[in-house]
DNA sequence: ACTGGATCCTGATCGC
DNA sequence: TGCGATCAGGATCCAG
């Protein structure tokens, strides 16, 4: 389900709601997700919460000891409720406040993770991870180096953690048509200034999707529950057999490292 | 060192 | 209407 700006945008809508709030009960409904959700999560009743953070499509919830860190897999979603609110089905995670809200993550498919992060250290899957796709440090250089020894398809690398983070299947195929660039082109054969062309458009992309509140494909919801709105701004994700608006071509869909890719024929070389 | 593939899980949808 | 097959927005790990 959620890519960069689904995560962004629900971390914006949790902020003032889980920002400084006392921790009355921890409940772990299935701790049976991507990892095992670790017990010592309940060491946080009674502590007081401080802010929440996006790195990458984690957010990192933090408090005095360390961080609560949180990723939503394909399907979750995380809500802030009264705390009387009947579980729904999937509800595997629940921090009760003392003023009688309650923040849960709803998980069918169970690819989430809730972990926990001491103070002063890094879990390992965070510390693998490549520079934020909106930070200075990404730029066409950056990409060009990077992409250097890399004979795979484009498409991979720019969904690669090591690479940048926060691209995933949905704007990696809209980044790459509004480049230009066919999905398969071997990365390491994207000139530099393509490479420039490419990290200004997951840029932009990016941007404007978290404007709009994120993709709302299935069921995405924000943080308060509305859909998000820049699924009808797409170009070549889910349009297959469509004309493309800027050559009329017939949009393609082809299977590149498991994933469905759509692009145009004739604008992406 | 890279990369392709399997894998964790449920649910929606499609074809018969 | 029912049932099995297929496909989903992620990302790690392992074999080759």
């Amino acid at each position: 389900m959620p890519e960069l700006p689904e995560v962004e945008t629900t971390t914006r809508g949790l902020a003032p709601h889980v920002t400084g709030q006392t921790v009355t009960t921890v409940n772990i409904y299935q701790p049976q997700l991507r990892w095992p959700i670790p017990k010592e999560l309940t060491q946080l009743e009674g502590q007081t919460s401080g802010d929440i953070t996006r790195r990458a499509k984690y957010m990192l919830w933090n408090f005095p000891q360390g961080s609560v860190v949180m990723h939503l897999g394909m399907s979750g979603t995380m809500r802030v409720v009264d705390a009387e609110t009947p579980l729904k089905k999937h509800d595997h995670f629940e921090v009760v406040f003392a003023n009688g809200k309650a923040l849960r993550l709803n998980d069918p498919r169970r690819f989430g993770a809730v972990l926990w992060q001491e103070k002063n250290t890094e879990l390992s899957i965070i510390q693998s991870l490549g520079p934020e796709p909106l930070s200075n440090h990404f730029d066409g250089n950056y990409l060009h180096q990077k992409l250097a020894k890399r004979k795979g398809a484009i498409k991979n690398a720019i969904m690669t953690n090591a690479v940048v983070v926060g691209v995933g299947n949905i704007y990696a195929s809209e980044s790459l048509f509004l480049s230009g660039i066919h999905p398969k082109r071997a990365a390491n054969r994207v000139s530099k200034e393509r490479c420039q062309l490419l990290a200004n458009n997951i840029k932009l992309v990016l941007k404007k999707a978290i404007q709009q509140g994120g993709t709302t494909l299935k069921d995405f919801t924000q943080a308060d529950g509305s859909p998000g709105y820049f699924a009808q701004q797409l170009n070549v994700y889910g349009r297959e057999g469509e004309s493309c608006a800027q050559c009329q071509s017939i949009i393609k869909n082809m299977t590149l490292g498991q994933r469905s890719s759509f692009y145009c024929p004739k604008c992406q070389r």
